[in-house]
DNA sequence: ACTGGCTCCTGAGGGC
DNA sequence: TGCCCTCAGGAGCCAG
């Protein structure tokens, strides 16, 4: 499930392989993802020259003389770079042939992803707006999280995941982060302390970091552009571990849910 | 202004 | 082997 490690190792990977080229063709093979992509998209595309491949958040930004395509990857999205020749599989939604010959491929078996035309500033997309800060920039910290936070009583798990707090952080890294910074995933966010929203934002950046480093997390279908998994999945030390050892102190990892989502934690580090 | 619940979708996995 | 059920989840949207 894409979050921003997943993201960026996709940005970074097809990056190289998009840049200076020219879109020669589009193709959508299924329109009908999060909101309908537009039957124009082939025709504003085309010839147009890639000059820049960025990320927001969770939104790969994919910048074109006219305007940005924004592509979303949802929660089972996957882009991958082939060879043209390669047979299509079962959703891969939508197509973009490279003047150097390649093919971009849209793989997004639960259409939960977006593609979308935006001509002017991303930033002003309404998509985008309302973002929080990026959780890798130096306007994110403790003292961030410690002033948004105050006299909010939805519990720190859900608050960390709210992309108007800070974007990029889903399910898999909230309980990551918060079981590294020793805080209970139910606690309300509003009484959490300034040194323990500190060690809240070094972790939640030491995760993201590691992860990146280790290409992210294949739990079910994340893959790379090369169609590589990410390896960070061996590191976790709660998310979906009930039942095991803490690896700190022993005792059983927990399972909750919170905010309708799967929450693991140690109910003995974590308080 | 916040908060929690619902929703979209498909495939995996478990129970029988 | 096959069927049915539940669950997974990003994030917009809505009601209270």
């Amino acid at each position: 499930m894409p979050e921003l490690p997943e993201v960026e190792t996709t940005r970074a990977g097809i990056e190289p392989h998009l840049l200076g080229q020219t879109v020669a063709a589009v193709e959508i093979r299924q329109p009908r993802l999060r909101w309908p992509i537009d039957p124009k998209l082939p025709r504003l595309l085309k010839q147009q020259r890639i000059e820049q491949v960025g990320r927001r958040g969770k939104y790969i930004l994919i910048q074109v003389g006219d305007g940005t395509l924004i592509l979303h990857l949802g929660m089972s999205g996957s882009l991958r770079i082939t060879d043209p020749t390669l047979p299509m599989r079962k959703h891969d939604h939508a197509v973009m042939t490279l003047s150097g010959g390649k093919q971009l491929r849209l793989h997004d078996p639960r259409r939960f992803g977006a593609l979308l035309w935006w001509e002017g500033d991303p930033a002003d997309h309404p998509l985008l707006a309302k973002l929080g800060p990026e959780p890798l920039a130096p306007d994110f910290d403790g003292a961030y999280l410690h002033n948004a936070s105050r006299h909010r009583r939805v519990s720190i798990k859900p608050f960390i995941m709210n992309s108007q707090v800070v974007v990029g952080v889903g399910n898999i890294y909230a309980n990551e982060a918060l079981f590294l910074a020793g805080i209970h995933p139910g606690r309300s966010a509003g009484r959490i302390s300034r040194q323990r929203h500190d060690k809240l934002a070094i972790s939640i950046q030491q995760v993201l970091r590691k992860a990146i480093r280790y290409g992210g997390s294949t739990l079910r279908d994340f893959v790379r552009e090369d169609g590589q998994p990410g390896y960070f999945s061996q590191h976790l030390h709660v998310y979906d571990r009930a039942g095991e050892a803490c690896s700190r102190c022993g005792t059983d990892i927990r399972k909750a849910t919170l905010g309708q989502r799967s929450t693991f934690y140690c109910p003995r580090c974590q308080r």
